[in-house]
DNA sequence: AGAAAATCCTGGTGGC
DNA sequence: TGCCACCAGGATTTTC
C-alpha cells in the first residue's frame, strides 16, 4: 500500500535516470481513478525536466505541463529500457529517448492526470487542501499542535485524513503512534504539549526509517527500479495482532477505526 | 461553514 | 472446485 515512503522512494529510483528524458510515445489501457485529461498524444515531443512529489502524489514535470501521478493502493512503477511486455493490469506507459515510465495497477485506485500547470484548477482540487510535508522543514510542531486542537475525531483518523499531515496512512500512523506511545482512540484534542511534540517527532522518524528502508512490501509493492521494501519486518505493530509486543511482550490488539484497521500495544499506547 | 462519518471504486484472497 | 464476503486508500458525498 504506498503511502509516504513508498511514493518518496518510488521517486528517488527513477527520478535522475529519467530527468532529459523526451516522450516518444503513450500508452493508455483502461481507465483509472480519474481520465488523464488530455489526449496522450499531445505529450509526444515533451521533455521530463524533474520528478518532484506532494504527499502521495508524484509530479512528473515537462518543460510544458506537469503529470500527476498517485498509485492508489495497488499501483507501483517501472523505468526501465526494456520493459517486459505489456500485461493486464498496466494501464500507463510513457514512452521515453531514457526508456519506458509503465504504471501496474491491479486495482485501479491510482491515477495519472495531467495538467498544464502546477496552479491548473484541477491540479489545485487535487492538491490544494494537503496538509504539511512531514519529512521537510514545514512541518512545523506549533501548526500541528494547533491543528490537533481543533479535531475532536480520534487521532489515528486525524491523521490519516491527510489535512494536517499527508503521507501517514494506515501502516505508518499505527507505527507512529506506538512510538509516541499514544493510544489510536485518543481524541486529537486531548493531545497536550508533550505528547503532540513526541508524535511529531514520531511522524519524522517512522516516516524517514521506512524511505531508508525501501518502504514496505506487503504485497507487491517495488521501487521503478524494482526494489522491494523491507520495513515491515521491523514493524512494531502493524500486522502484529496476536504477537507479543516487542517492547513489553504484552499482546498486541487489531480494532477497526473509520472502515479501516487499527494495531496497537494495550500497555505501551495506554494513555 | 466546516468537521465527521459514510460511501464508493476494484480485484485478490481466504473461508466454507 | 466455486462462490462470496471482506479488505484496502482516499476522494467524494452525506450527515451533523
Amino acid at each position: 500500500m504506498p503511502e509516504l515512503p513508498e511514493v518518496e522512494v518510488t521517486r528517488r529510483s527513477f527520478a535522475r535516470a529519467i530527468e532529459g528524458a523526451r516522450v516518444v510515445g503513450v500508452r493508455v489501457g483502461k481507465p483509472l481513478r480519474w481520465p488523464l485529461g488530455c489526449d496522450g498524444a499531445v505529450l509526444v515531443g515533451r521533455t521530463v525536466t524533474t520528478v518532484g512529489r506532494r504527499g502521495k502524489y508524484l509530479l512528473l514535470e515537462f518543460d510544458s505541463g506537469v503529470l500527476l501521478i498517485h498509485l492508489g493502493m495497488s499501483g507501483s512503477l517501472r523505468f526501465s529500457d526494456n520493459l517486459p511486455l505489456a500485461g493486464v493490469h498496466d494501464h500507463f506507459e510513457l514512452q521515453t529517448t531514457q526508456g519506458g515510465l509503465r504504471l501496474t495497477d491491479p486495482r485501479r485506485f491510482g491515477a495519472v492526470v495531467y495538467v498544464s500547470a502546477i496552479t491548473d484548477p484541477l491540479a489545485l482540487k487535487l492538491l490544494g487542501k494537503l496538509g504539511m510535508e512531514p519529512l521537510s522543514d514545514d512541518f512545523d510542531v506549533g501548526q500541528f499542535c494547533a491543528g490537533l486542537k481543533q479535531r475532536k475525531s480520534a487521532i489515528k483518523q486525524v491523521l490519516l485524513a491527510g489535512q494536517l499531515v499527508v503521507g501517514v496512512g494506515n501502516i505508518y500512523a499505527s507505527e507512529a503512534l506506538f512510538l509516541a506511545k499514544i493510544s489510536p482512540l485518543a481524541r486529537a484534542d486531548t493531545l497536550g504539549r508533550v505528547r503532540c511534540a513526541r508524535l511529531h517527532a514520531a511522524i519524522r522518524v517512522v516516516l524517514s526509517q521506512a524511505v531508508e528502508r525501501g518502504g514496505s512490501t506487503l504485497r507487491d509493492f517495488s521501487s521503478a527500479d524494482g526494489q522491494t521494501g523491507h520495513f515491515q519486518t521491523q514493524a512494531m505493530v502493524y500486522g502484529r495482532a496476536g504477537l507479543p509486543c516487542r517492547a513489553c511482550g504484552t499482546m498486541i490488539e487489531s480494532m477497526r477505526q473509520g472502515q479501516r484497521s487499527t494495531f496497537f500495544c494495550p500497555l505501551c499506547q495506554s494513555a
